[in-house]
DNA sequence: CGGCTACTTGACTGTGGTCAATTGGTGTGG
DNA sequence: CCACACCAATTGACCACAGTCAAGTAGCCG
């Protein structure tokens, strides 16, 4: 094993030659290689981490690299011109992000942002092309990575065009709910993974309105709210919210 | 030549199986193939006429097949419970659609109907993984589609979020400027391809407010409207409508 | 303790959606 | 060939959701 701190890239620290092949590993995109290909993959990537708030890749700028997140959290998101956010994804660990850019080449369509200090695995574009060319199964599962990414649009897109912000608030409850393996009934207590204001951006609104919402579902005794701990009152009426359009 | 009458596959008409690899030769996805394979792949594909109006694909229907566009035009849409509907993208001739959702299986995450009598050929699930498998250029075209796809959606998104309904449909009185290969200037004509309803539909609006929308700008002496005919009255006013922030 | 940020609440306003009535163009059947 | 039906488009009246601006509170870190 100790070979490693011979054959070890320079580009990473002494720690991350050994434990970057076993990252590899986790990655849904990485999990099907040989121990010897991730160590080829590690080679050629870089691991870089960002401190919280620092800001991964800007809109509009030229693709150079693909990433795959290793710790941390990675927010995705549009700014409009008057400054306003629109989050289009959360990206947690071995989830990847901007595998679609570095495959059609130009600009990034979107701005990252890591939310806490955050290790990211960074692909050279031209590195991350040869292994799609080479490695057929890895293909397939870029491809599976960017229908999620579409499957995700769709349903943003759905949010934003049908429903009103109560019933997308509901729905995203519902969401943090399955994602922390916590069954939807009353009493169910949920923690949200992010501050009020960027909840309320990743669904299309300010933190006022969401502020404003939230006390409607306190006083409708639907939803207890403190701080970041939201305890579910009635989750029929929940549910009613956003299931046959809000 | 005519040996192709006694290999056609049964499905297809006489004339289809002339003209079928013909066809594909002019698909982005297809061109690089050989004539022996666009032979091939028609023979798996079935070519299959939709009337106007006619569904091909309804949300939430298993996948078991996806699609190229012959001739005539698809609109893919969500439609709302209460009935609303949000046109994602007008798919044109020789452009494809459903390769994500066959590729991550499951069901379609949208609807689509033709628009006018429309020809499409349509490859069976097993079909087109086993090419995406089996030949790695064709991969690439499948990654490059998607990820026209996914610039369509984050486009549509930043639209939904950020821009009010005079500066969508500026931008797109622009785009179609462009598709028609008209410059933006004074005086410039461009004809809508589509209905207002539907044009409506796309910008995430109800052709009610469009029409207002179309009123005013024909007001402030920005654009002529005659029928389905517009013409340019002062490009840089429509111009300012979306650059920088509408 | 001071300063920063996240959050809350109030008052106001505007965009745009709904409902309803009307017009005009088009294709169908008597 | 005309009458009818149907659909696209327009216009008016209304109003609600949610965004903005402003003020104030609570919590946290240095």
């Amino acid at each position: 094993v100790k070979v490693y701190f011979f054959v070890m890239p320079q580009n990473t620290s002494t720690s991350e030659a050994f434990t970057t092949p076993r990252l590899l590993e986790r990655c849904p995109m990485f999990a099907h290689l040989t121990d010897e290909d991730r160590v080829r993959v590690a080679a050629v990537a870089r691991v870089r981490t960002y401190a919280r708030g620092e800001t991964i890749i800007r809109d509009a700028e030229p693709v150079d690299r693909f990433f795959v997140v290793l710790d941390g959290d990675v927010k995705i998101y549009k700014l409009s011109p008057q400054g306003k956010e629109q989050i289009l994804h959360w990206v947690r660990p071995f989830q990847s992000f901007a595998e679609a850019a570095v495959f059609s080449g130009g600009a990034y369509p979107a701005s990252a942002t890591a939310l806490h200090e955050t290790r990211l695995l960074e692909i050279p574009r031209a590195a991350f092309l040869d292994i799609v060319r080479a490695d057929g199964e890895f293909a397939l599962r870029v491809m599976a990575s960017m229908a999620k990414w579409l499957r995700r649009l769709v349903d943003l897109v759905e949010d934003l065009s049908f429903s009103e912000i109560p019933a997308r608030l509901a729905r995203r409850v519902a969401k943090l709910a399955a994602d922390q393996g916590v069954e939807l009934n009353d009493g169910a207590a949920i923690d949200l993974p992010m501050s009020k204001t960027d909840l309320a951006r990743m669904l299309g609104t300010v933190s006022e309105t969401l502020s404003r919402v939230f006390s409607k579902l306190s006083e409708d005794g639907i939803l207890d709210v403190d701080g970041r701990r939201l305890t579910i009152r009635d989750a029929a009426k929940l549910r009613g919210l956003f299931e046959s359009g809000g």
